[in-house]
DNA sequence: ATGTTTATTGACTCGTCAATCAACAACCGC
DNA sequence: GCGGTTGTTGATTGACGAGTCAATAAACAT
């Protein structure tokens, strides 16, 4: 039963199916199958709209990605002056959106396969520039030159307590993750 | 060409390649036959000393984390205040042996491993009581009450920094991480 | 010498899975 | 109603990999 126009909605379909099922699995190591079936259509579907396995995950990965620039972009926009954007974007980063079980998982999962993917390696890549430069517009007016190193430190802080969210399983409080690393934030601006 | 007592011999080997095998792949997804290759050995023999290919990869990860808690436990040794103590584990966590291209990749696969095998999450389970112990018991004699927020926050951190060394390649500087956290400490400290 | 244990492998089985293909079904413009 | 486009699948292919097994060889025990 064939619809016209069904070509975005599948990939769409794929792509959440793809989250959901290496969230569940805990792993990249999901057959085609498997997502196809979750995503209400046969292997070959999936085959068909994305060629290859990897492109599935990659576009698996760059819907994640999307998904997190737009939540900090909105936690973005209120912000009045420096402090508030820096803080804004450790609260996009834990928005409810992005800090979800599968979508930790996933997001876990990912940056193992930045490691053996090329394109991956360069997906992650855009993530973590634009964190780091989103960090550092805010820091720079306040600490000038130790800003580099405060948006260090928070860059692997959040990584840091994104993983060990995966290892709780969704155990893990989103409000009380997003204080620690605030509260991480206020004690490198006092200095 | 057989000689008597290879066993424990045998079992190292795999284990050392195992770890050279996932760190240059950047991937759980190797072979027996690739790590036994590695090993110098037919993979039939990784299976006969070893069963699967998950206790060659548990087996692997309990050296990791013996090491990693060898190492600690030696820095351990020198200090002589709580201060120290805490510091000590720190720097523990960054010595030579753990903080380095390969076993960090490996540590991060098996950070993967751990959300879908028991057995690893249970291994992962202890390095990390282990590490908030020998956190809190030099952190509560400082700070008191303070001591699980600031653990929690340094363990976070820890693993964060190990993260970004793993999609760094090898290119951070160990030092510099390490310095990275103990600066972390000091500004905890202070307030 | 002979039998037992340990070491070791090549060849094989059996399952799985990505990817392809041939065919079929609905919709469109005309 | 017909040719082309789009959507869809079951069946198939081809490769690969975990785990098993039978067979061989050295060491050791007696």
């Amino acid at each position: 039963m064939p619809k016209l126009g069904a070509e975005p909605i599948r990939r769409a379909a794929l792509v959440k199916a793809t989250i959901e099922t290496v969230g569940d699995a805990g792993s990249l190591d999901v057959t085609v199958a498997q997502i196809a079936r979750r995503a209400g259509m046969s292997s070959a579907l999936a085959h068909h709209y994305f060629g290859s396995k990897e492109q599935i995950f990659l576009a698996a990965m760059r819907s994640i990605l999307t998904l997190y620039g737009a939540e900090v972009r909105g936690a973005l926009a209120t912000a009045r002056n420096p402090r508030e954007r820096v803080r804004a974007v450790v609260i996009g980063s834990f928005a409810a959106g992005s800090f979800r079980g599968e979508a930790i998982s996933a997001w876990l999962n990912f940056y193992v396969l930045a490691q053996s993917s090329d394109a991956a390696r360069r997906l992650l890549g855009v993530y973590q520039s634009r964190l780091r430069s989103n960090l550092l517009c805010g820091l720079r007016p306040i600490i000038g030159a130790c800003a580099e190193t405060v948006a260090e430190g928070l860059g692997a802080l959040i990584d840091g307590v994104y993983i060990r969210a995966a290892l709780a399983g969704g155990m893990l409080d989103r409000q009380h993750a997003c204080n620690m690393v605030l509260a991480h934030l206020e004690k490198e601006l006092e200095g």
